[in-house]
DNA sequence: AACCGAAGCAACCGCCCACGA
DNA sequence: ATCGTGGGCGGTTGCTTCGGT
């Protein structure tokens, strides 16, 4: 299968912007003609360009449906939806999304919602929670500098703080429902590894994942990052604060983000269970309490974080001090 | 007002596949 | 079965706009 041959071999065919004139031109002709042929267009058209500069110009920009401005709030679920499914098939996302092109929705999807799902942990390629730990690795070097910050970068580093323990709440929770298959780093690892190495047993029988997806596939509605207003913030500063946003949260539902476990669940303040409860096993559909649950969770007193606090208080000390990866290279390395 | 870096987006590039001769 | 062509696709580039200093 031979390559076609590009039409930037012939000299002086036109690139870069298209003017006014050549939109009429391809407009006219298209709508009296059709497109016909793409390759022998443009002669025909009287336009000094490519056939695929030409179809490019017609599919993207003049089509009669185009749909331009903002993407809707539904849009962009939608198409973060389709990408969970699809993966970077703009053409097929494209086509549940009448007026939108793929390089359109493309673009988008670089520009926007990339950002917008790291912002919230996830990671776009996978849309599961992040497991790169870059992020939170990052908070060691946010405590150096508050250690010799001076008075007029305090602030920013307060900041800069505050974003590092949303996002690691963020993580941690995201993290114990995701289900286990795909994320890079074992989640029983990364357990371990903050209860300072002492592996988690599970009993035999206990489909733990599936218990903590459901237990915790509510808490997913967390509040991106970026879209939660200053005056909300005092809600959330403590965790149970944090965990009575959930059911109002506007971020994306484990639906939408292609979680399994208690899918479509509208767990609320109240329904939420403790983090360090008496798990239920999930036997055949049946709840039913477990009988040797770990005696302890590697996050246990994380309910009684106050997200006020300074990083130097003692309760994010200890969370902090579990977190032993974050300090050290080499258990980075291994977790990634 | 000028400069500069970041963000956004239209357009291009080149690989690939389907299909017809 | 092979080959050439048309066209679809995802990734990338580079220009324009915006916001901060």
């Amino acid at each position: 299968m031979g390559r076609s041959p590009c039409c930037d071999q012939d000299a002086g065919v036109k690139k870069g912007p298209w003017t006014p004139e050549e939109d009429k031109l391809l407009v006219d002709y298209i709508k009296d003609n059709g497109h016909g042929s793409w390759r022998r267009l443009p002669k025909l058209a009287g336009l000094n360009r490519c056939g695929k500069s030409c179809r490019l110009r017609w599919t993207n920009y003049l089509r009669p449906d185009i749909k331009r401005g903002r993407f809707t709030d539904e849009e962009e679920k939608l198409i973060i939806h389709l990408h969970s499914i699809l993966g970077n098939k703009w053409s097929s996302i494209a086509t549940k999304l009448p007026g939108r092109t793929d390089n359109e929705i493309k673009n988008y999807w670089n520009t926007h919602l990339r950002k917008k799902l790291l912002s919230m942990g996830i990671d776009p390629v996978t849309h599961r929670p992040r497991t790169d730990l870059n992020l939170l690795a990052g908070i060691p070097n946010l405590l150096a500098a508050a250690q010799t910050a001076t008075c007029w970068d305090i602030n920013a580093l307060r900041l800069q703080a505050d974003a590092a323990k949303y996002q690691l709440l963020q993580g941690l929770l995201r993290a114990l429902a995701t289900p286990p298959a795909a994320p890079s780093v074992d989640l029983m690892a990364l357990l371990a590894a903050t209860n300072g190495g002492v592996s988690v047993s599970q009993p035999a029988g206990v489909d733990q994942q599936g218990t903590r997806s459901a237990q915790y596939d509510g808490l997913l509605n967390l509040p991106a990052l970026t879209s939660v207003p200053a005056a909300t913030v005092p809600a959330m500063s403590s965790f149970s604060g944090l965990l009575s946003s959930f059911g109002a949260g506007d971020g994306l539902s484990s639906t939408e983000l292609g979680h399994s476990g208690a899918s479509g669940s509208n767990m609320t303040a109240a329904m939420a269970p403790p983090l360090v409860a008496a798990k239920e096993c999930n036997d055949g559909g049946t709840s039913t309490p477990c009988e040797d649950t770990p005696a302890s969770s590697p996050f246990e007193g994380l309910e009684n974080l106050n997200l006020d606090d300074e990083f130097s208080s003692d309760s994010w000390k200890d969370l902090l001090e579990q977190m032993s990866w974050l300090n050290n290279p080499n258990d980075q390395q291994q977790l990634m």
